[in-house]
RNA sequence: GCCGCAGUAGCUCAGUGGUAGAGCGCACCCUUGGUAAGGGUGAGGCCGGGAGUUCAAUUCUCCCCUGCGGCACCA
C-alpha cells in the first residue's frame, strides 16, 4: 500500500507503485489531461516515474511554478532535435536553462546564421505537433560511452564520463530522438506547446575554457502562454530603450569615438552627473575618515615588476617608454631600448608609496587612503561595453592601513558606507559574493582562510545574503564584490572590498608596533562605486535616464508661454541658479506644448513654466516629470523648496 | 582575443552595378500659441577605410577598422 497526500491535505490509498500519471487520472480526466510531470516530496520527477512510497504529491500543471523550468529545458531538447535533423552531423553537447530561457551549444563547422534559425524553428513547432513521446531508460555507463561515440557524439560521451560514479546514466527518448539528461521531462513533445522563440545564435568555447573548440551557441526563450512570451519580448523592446547608451546620446551626456575606443568623450551634462557624484562621495568619505590623495599616472615598470602586477597583467597595461621620439622620419620613431613606464592599472602600489613615506606608528592605524583615481587598462576589444567596461576608468579608490585585528571593525565600517551610499542612490537591488582564493595566488593557506572567514563573518554579521565566487578572487586576496544589474538584466560589479597581505609584503610597507617592533599592516582595497564610468552607466539605467533631482544634469528648464514673459523668465533663470540650481532658459518662439513635450522627453525634472500671467504676479508654474498637473507658486516659495529638492541626501541629513 | 551579425544624413532606417531617399532633428521664415508634435522653406552624405573584379562599385569579392550580441578576460 502506498499512501499518497495531496496538497489539500486528503489522502489517498493505491495498491502498490503507482505513477504520478495513475495519480492524477485517480483524481480527475482533466487533471491527467493537464499534468506535465509530478512533485514527489519536494521534487520534480516525470509522470512515468514509479512511486513506491508514502508522499506528499503534487501535480504539475503549467499553472504550477515549477513547470516552467521543465518547459523550457524540453524546449532545448526540442531545439536539439531540430538542429540534428536539419543538420545531420552537429554534435550536441549542453543546453542548460537560463535566467528567461534556455540555450542549447552545438559543435559544427558552419555556424548558424539568422535563416537556419527561422528553419530550426519551424520545425521544432512540426516536431511538437508531432506529439513525439518521452520515456526513459537507465544505461550502462560503458555501454552509454561506447554508443555516444559510435554516433559520432564526442562531447556527450565526454560528459557521460565525466558524470560522479554514484549518479545513473538517464537517456531521455523523444520518439527516437534520445540525449544523456538528468530530467525530469514532459510527456510528449506536444507538452512543450508554442510559446517559445529563437533570439540568437553566439560562438561560446566548450566547456567555458579559451584553449578550447568554439561551439555554437543558440539561445531561445520559452514560456508557459504566448501571453507570457509576448510579454517578455515586449520587456526586452522596453529595456532596450533604457540603455545607457542610447540614454548617453539622447540626452547628450557622452559619446565615444573610434580616436579613443573605450575611453569617454564626457559632455557637460554628463559631467554634471559626475560632479554631483563626486562632490558627494568625497563629503561621505572626509566624513568617514578617509584623507584624499592623488598619485602619477605613469609610474615605472620596476614597481609594478615589485608589486606583481607587471608579471600577471602587463598584457593589459599600457606601456610607454620613457624616452623622446625620434624626429627623424626616416628612424624608428622609438628605440625599443628605453626603460619602460605604464599608465597606471590601479593606485595600490601609489599608494603604497605614499604610506611608505616617514616612518608609521601602530598608532596612526588604521589609515584610510583614498583617491579618485585614473586607471587604465587595455581590455580586450571584446570586452569594451559603453560606460561599463571601459579602457579609461575613474575609481572612486581608497586603501586602509591597519593591523590585522582592526579587520573587523574596518569591515564593519565599510559595509555601513556601503549601504548607506546605496540608499541615499536608492540602488538597494545589490548581490553580494564572496569571491574565494583562484588557482594562482600569492600567500599561503592559512592566511586565505583566515582572510576568507574574516569577510564571510562580516557579512553575515552585517545581516546580508550573500553567495560564494569561487577562485574569483584577486591574486592577493579574497573579495566581497557587490554586483547591481543593468537594464537587460546583465550584472556589474560595482563596489569591492578585498582583503590583502600580500601587496604591503611585496612592497615592503611596515609599522612600528608598542614594542618598537617592524610590522607589516593590513591592506584593504576598497570602492563605493567602483568607477564613475560603470557607475553612472548603471544609475542611468536604472532611472531610465529620469535621474534624482539632486543628480540630474539640468534640473530645471524655464520655459516661456509668450515672449512678453521673456525678461522675467530671465529673472526667474538667475535666481534659481543664484540658489545653486541647474537651470537652463527656454525662451524660442515654439508653443508651450512643443516645448514641454522636448524638456519630457529630455527627462528634465522641472519645467517651469511662465507666461504673462506669472510675470505679472511673481508667479511659476511648476511641471514636475511624469506629472500631468501643474502647481502655481511664488517665486520665491517655489526656488526655496527647489533648492531644498536639489540637497544631495548627506547635505539633506545635516540641513 | 574568439564566434556571429552590422556599418547609408546628427538619430532611426529605406534603397540601387550607372555616385542616393524618408521621418525625426537642425537652420531660416510665418505663427505669440497656457502644459507631450502649428505651418512653410532650406541646408546637410568620400553610402566606415583600403584593395580587387568591372567600361562603371555605395551595391559584388577580399582584407582592415569600429559597433552590436554572446564567449573568454576583468588587478
Amino acid at each position: 500500500m502506498v499512501a499518497i497526500t495531496l496538497p489539500d491535505g486528503s489522502v489517498r490509498q493505491f495498491e502498490g507503485p503507482v505513477t504520478g500519471t495513475d495519480i492524477a487520472e485517480n483524481i480527475s480526466k482533466s487533471l491527467a489531461k493537464k499534468a506535465l510531470a509530478v512533485k514527489v516530496d519536494g521534487e520534480v520527477i516525470d509522470l512515468f516515474a514509479t512511486i513506491d512510497r508514502d508522499a506528499a504529491v503534487e501535480i504539475v500543471t503549467r499553472e504550477h511554478e515549477d513547470a516552467l523550468d521543465i518547459i523550457r529545458h524540453d524546449t532545448a531538447h526540442l531545439l536539439a532535435q531540430a538542429v540534428q535533423e536539419l543538420f545531420p552531423g552537429t554534435q550536441v553537447t549542453i543546453g542548460p536553462n537560463i535566467e528567461d530561457g534556455f540555450f542549447y551549444d552545438f559543435a559544427r563547422e558552419e555556424p548558424f546564421s539568422t535563416d537556419d534559425l527561422e528553419k530550426i524553428e519551424k520545425r521544432m513547432g512540426e516536431i511538437v505537433d508531432e506529439a513525439r513521446v518521452t520515456r526513459r531508460e537507465v544505461w550502462e555507463r560503458e555501454k552509454a560511452i561506447a554508443h555516444f561515440k559510435e554516433i559520432g557524439e564526442h562531447y556527450k560521451a565526454e560528459i557521460i564520463a565525466d558524470l560522479p560514479e554514484a549518479e545513473d546514466v538517464k537517456i531521455y527518448f523523444h520518439g527516437d530522438w534520445h540525449d544523456l539528461c538528468r530530467g525530469p521531462h514532459l510527456p510528449s513533445t506536444k507538452h512543450i506547446g508554442k510559446a517559445f522563440k529563437l533570439m540568437k545564435v553566439a560562438g561560446a568555447y566548450w566547456r567555458g575554457d579559451h584553449r578550447n573548440p568554439m561551439l555554437h551557441r543558440i539561445y531561445g526563450t520559452a514560456w508557459t502562454s504566448e501571453k507570457d512570451l509576448k510579454a517578455y519580448l515586449l520587456r526586452l523592446e522596453e529595456a532596450e530603450k533604457r540603455d545607457h547608451r542610447r540614454l548617453g546620446r539622447e540626452m547628450d551626456l557622452f559619446h565615444f569615438q573610434p580616436e579613443a575606443q573605450g575611453s569617454v568623450f564626457w559632455h557637460p551634462k554628463g559631467f554634471l552627473i559626475w560632479r554631483a557624484l563626486e562632490a558627494y562621495i568625497r563629503r561621505r568619505l572626509d566624513d568617514d575618515g578617509y584623507r584624499e590623495v592623488k598619485s602619477p599616472q605613469l609610474l615605472d615598470s620596476k614597481l609594478w615588476e615589485k608589486s606583481g602586477h607587471w608579471g600577471k597583467f602587463r598584457e593589459n597595461m599600457f606601456v610607454v617608454p620613457d624616452e623622446i621620439p625620434s624626429t627623424d622620419d626616416d628612424a624608428p620613431v622609438l628605440s625599443g631600448e628605453a626603460a619602460l613606464m605604464a599608465l597606471k592599472p590601479m593606485n595600490c602600489p601609489a599608494h603604497i608609496q605614499i604610506f611608505n613615506q616617514g616612518i608609521k606608528s601602530y598608532r596612526d592605524l588604521p589609515i584610510r587612503m583614498a583617491e579618485f583615481g585614473c586607471c587604465h587598462r587595455n581590455e580586450a576589444h571584446g570586452a569594451l561595453h559603453g560606460l561599463m567596461r571601459v579602457r579609461q576608468m575613474t575609481q572612486d579608490d581608497a586603501h586602509i592601513f591597519c593591523r590585522e585585528d582592526q579587520i573587523a571593525e574596518e569591515t564593519v565600517r565599510f559595509l555601513n558606507l556601503f549601504a548607506r551610499v546605496y540608499e541615499d542612490m536608492g540602488m538597494t537591488d545589490i548581490a553580494y559574493k564572496l569571491a574565494t582564493r583562484p588557482e594562482q595566488r600569492a600567500g599561503d593557506d592559512a592566511t586565505w582562510d583566515r582572510a576568507e572567514k574574516a569577510l564571510g563573518d562580516a557579512l553575515t554579521a552585517a545581516g546580508l545574503k550573500f553567495e560564494y565566487a569561487e577562485g574569483e578572487g584577486a591574486f592577493y586576496g579574497p573579495k566581497l564584490e557587490f554586483h547591481l544589474t543593468d537594464a537587460i538584466g546583465r550584472t556589474w560589479q560595482a563596489g569591492t572590498y578585498q582583503l590583502d597581505y600580500v601587496l604591503p609584503e611585496r612592497l615592503d610597507a611596515t609599522y612600528v608596533d608598542e614594542t618598537g617592533a617592524k610590522q607589516r599592516p593590513v591592506m584593504l582595497h576598497r570602492a563605493v562605486f567602483g568607477t564613475f564610468e560603470r557607475f553612472i552607466g548603471l544609475l542611468i539605467e536604472h532611472y531610465a535616464g529620469k535621474l534624482p533631482f539632486w543628480l540630474a544634469p539640468v534640473q530645471v528648464v524655464v520655459a516661456t508661454i509668450t515672449s512678453e514673459a521673456n525678461a522675467y523668465a530671465e529673472n526667474v533663470l538667475a535666481q534659481l541658479r543664484a540658489a545653486g540650481l541647474r537651470a537652463e532658459l527656454d525662451i524660442r518662439n515654439e508653443k508651450i506644448n512643443y516645448k514641454v513635450r522636448e524638456h519630457s522627453h529630455g527627462k528634465i525634472p522641472v519645467i517651469a513654466v511662465v507666461g504673462a500671467r506669472e510675470a505679472e504676479e511673481e508667479k511659476v508654474s511648476l511641471r514636475r516629470l511624469g506629472e500631468k498637473q501643474q502647481e502655481v507658486a511664488s517665486l520665491e516659495d517655489a526656488i526655496t523648496a527647489l533648492a531644498a529638492d536639489a540637497l544631495a541626501p548627506d547635505l539633506r541629513e545635516k540641513a
